[in-house]
DNA sequence: TTAGCCAGTCACCAAAAGGTAAGTAGTATC
DNA sequence: GATACTACTTACCTTTTGGTGACTGGCTAA
C-alpha cells in the first residue's frame, strides 16, 4: 500500500501511479490465471527487461497489488500472485480490453 | 483515428497509446460537461503547460477522441469537445475513479 | 498606441522511464 | 569442474515525456 504522503489527491492519478505505466497491466494479466515465478513472467511478457520487471514487481508488491512468496523447495522459487486488491482491478482491465478491441475494429474497418 | 500501422496489436496497449499519459484523462474529464477553449482548459487543469496541453489536444484530435472547432465569432475562438468516441470512455473513467477512491479510503484507514 | 485577450509555437532543459549487457549468488545436475 | 537454472542487481546509456519562458499574430477596447 502507498503511504498517505505518496497518495495523490485525485483518484485517477492514484490509479495511474499504481498501474499506469507500460508494463504493469501486462503483469497483472499474466497473473490472473495462476501465480508465476520471476523467469516465467519474464518469458511470458515479450520485450520487458529483467530490470524493469523487477522494479515493477517491487512497486506492485509495495502497493499491495501482488504478493511475493518465497517457496523453500529445491530449487528455491519465488512466486508472484495477484492479491485480492489486484483481483479487484479485473473490471477495469475488462473494460480496457473491450474498449481497445472496439477501437481496433473501428480502425481496421476504416 | 490512428492508422492501421500505428495500432498496437494489444487492445490494452491501444488504450495506453490513446489516453495513458499523465494528462489526457484530465482533459477528457474537463470536457465531459461542456466544450472549452484552449485558455479555459489551460486554466482548469492546474500544472499543465501550454506546450503539453497543445500536443495532447492534437494527439487526441488525431485519435478521434475530441473535436476541434474554430468558431468565427469576434474574438475568434477554438472549441474543444468530446467526440462520441471520447464519450464512450466514460465507463472506464468511472471505474478508475471508483477504484481509485476505494484505494484512497484503504490507505487513509490504515 | 498601449494594453489585453485569444490560441497557440519555439528553443532549450530536466526528469522519468526504459533498454542493454554483464555480474552476483545459491543450488543442482552432468 | 563445467554448465545451467533459480532470482535477481548494477552501471551505463538512450528515449520519451514533461516543464519554462519567451515569443508570434490576430483582434479589440481604452
Amino acid at each position: 500500500m502507498l503511504t498517505k504522503e505518496e497518495l495523490p489527491p485525485c483518484p485517477v492519478a492514484t490509479c495511474f501511479q499504481l498501474f499506469g505505466n507500460k508494463w504493469k497491466i501486462y503483469i497483472i494479466q499474466q497473473l490472473i490465471d495462476h501465480p508465476m515465478g520471476f523467469n516465467a513472467l519474464h518469458r511470458s511478457i515479450p520485450g520487458i527487461s529483467q530490470k524493469v520487471l523487477s522494479s515493477n514487481l517491487k512497486e506492485m508488491d509495495a502497493a499491495g497489488l501482488i504478493t511475493r512468496t518465497v517457496i523453500p523447495e529445491t530449487p528455491i522459487r519465488t512466486e508472484y500472485a495477484l492479491s485480492e486488491l489486484g483481483h479487484s482491478l479485473m473490471p477495469i482491465i475488462d473494460s480496457l480490453v473491450e474498449w481497445g478491441t472496439d477501437y481496433q475494429q473501428l480502425v481496421r474497418n476504416s
